[in-house]
DNA sequence: GAGTGGTCTAGACCACTTC
DNA sequence: AAGTGGTCTAGACCACTCT
């Protein structure tokens, strides 16, 4: 473990502990790396992540300062559903609908920039939360990327698998997010009666190894859509 | 203009232009210091915001690699709406339903964690994009940080008035989306005949001097609504 | 002018990957 | 073993804010 990470994780319990209140001024720089015995860019280093996760301002000629954190709760949109659900305290239910591989058609190829004549599995799941069918997840993943899926990961957390069991790590991933009517097949899949409006989200997401491993399009019932996000200015 | 930034403009021109091709490997650390004469550490500023930007890999022990760049437009949510639209070409009209200052509500003053007694703006604008009434904008702002609003930069765009007129940054911006039911005047002001499902993407955002300046709910019209996003790993 | 961060250097050492 | 990034240091200089 870096120090750097070290240090910001001591510095961040100080703040959530009220050790350093809030709108409190931080040690300077030079005594935080006399305290730390480390040096000042290790300092820096540490409090830009506290920066860009929102708890410090830093400005010259001023000083450091404790921010009041974001009320909103963080939404780590890196965790698959499963792991983002149940932190939630959610009950969550699979039902595999499609399962299994095949060559890519040309829209996927291009999705997950494959060059031709690849495999990628296609699966098709519902997600139920609460008792109630709440997403339908379409994940398209090469096979070559994410060898070794079968039918229990796929019931259970492919992003828990591809952690876990691959020990890959996400780096990424982007998502587009739009709303129109539910088709006949999403009705039925989320047991609509008529149909409704639906959120999609559309996702790609790459390994740290820079391999694009996920293109999805997850349909939620509109009425348990919530999706939290932040921006920060870097540079 | 800091020399990281001139480097990292410079290494991000070459990898659009082709002159480093997607999938190369790039010269390494040494070399690229050596090239722009500066230190090594200098060159891994620069390369660092290519990663965060998903231009580059860097993998110890093989080398940094140009990374095919992502389809999605990149979205800055550290815009506000007028800039939004114009990148992309749109016409955009602002209608302004209600315009002014009175003390902070309680639940105001908790969104803007303002202490008591402060004077608030209160703003609600239409925005028609392309012809359409496709979003209503209820947008608090405290008067003491934001001084001097008036008429015409409510018609305008407030956030050019924040960033040109005030010389303020926007440091980062906390949105949760959700959706249900347009209410009556949610359905008059959007000019839908009949109840529908509409987007809210409720904003809090903050300066860059840490200062909470703006809480916001926007409501899209659900067919004129996209969203996007990128989340990435740091630390 | 005093206090503070932001950038930059030159060099060191370590961790990881491939051969 | 060779090549590459990631972290870290000690110190320098500059930019900004306040008095």
């Amino acid at each position: 473990m870096p120090k750097y990470i070290d240090i910001y994780n001591e510095l961040k319990k100080r703040i959530v502990s009220g050790y350093y209140p809030q709108n409190s001024q931080l040690p300077e720089g030079k005594k935080l790396a006399f305290f730390f015995d480390c040096s000042e860019l290790t300092i820096t280093r540490a409090l830009n992540i506290l920066v860009k996760e929102g708890f410090v301002v830093r400005k010259r000629g001023l000083g450091s300062f404790v921010k009041v954190p974001f009320n909103a709760s963080f939404t780590n949109h890196l965790k698959g559903t499963t792991a983002r659900c149940m932190e939630s305290g959610q009950v969550i239910e699979t039902r595999v609908i499609e399962f299994f591989a095949l060559p890519a058609s040309e829209e996927i190829q291009e999705k997950l920039q494959l060059s031709s004549d690849e495999m990628v599995y296609s699966i098709m799941r519902v997600r139920v939360i609460n008792g109630i069918p709440s997403i339908i997840e379409r994940t398209y993943m090469p096979v070559r990327i994410i060898p070794g899926l079968n039918n229990s990961t796929v019931e259970h957390s492919i992003y828990n698998y591809i952690t876990e069991g691959l020990g890959y790590n996400v780096h990424s991933s982007h998502m587009i997010v739009t709303a129109n009517i539910s088709n006949e097949q999403q009705s039925e899949l989320l047991e609509l009666s008529v149909p409704e409006v639906v959120i999609h989200v559309e996702q790609t997401a790459y390994l740290d190894n820079g391999k694009l491993f996920e293109y999805s399009i997850a349909t939620h019932r509109y009425n348990t859509f919530k999706f939290a996000t932040e921006f920060i200015r870097y540079n």
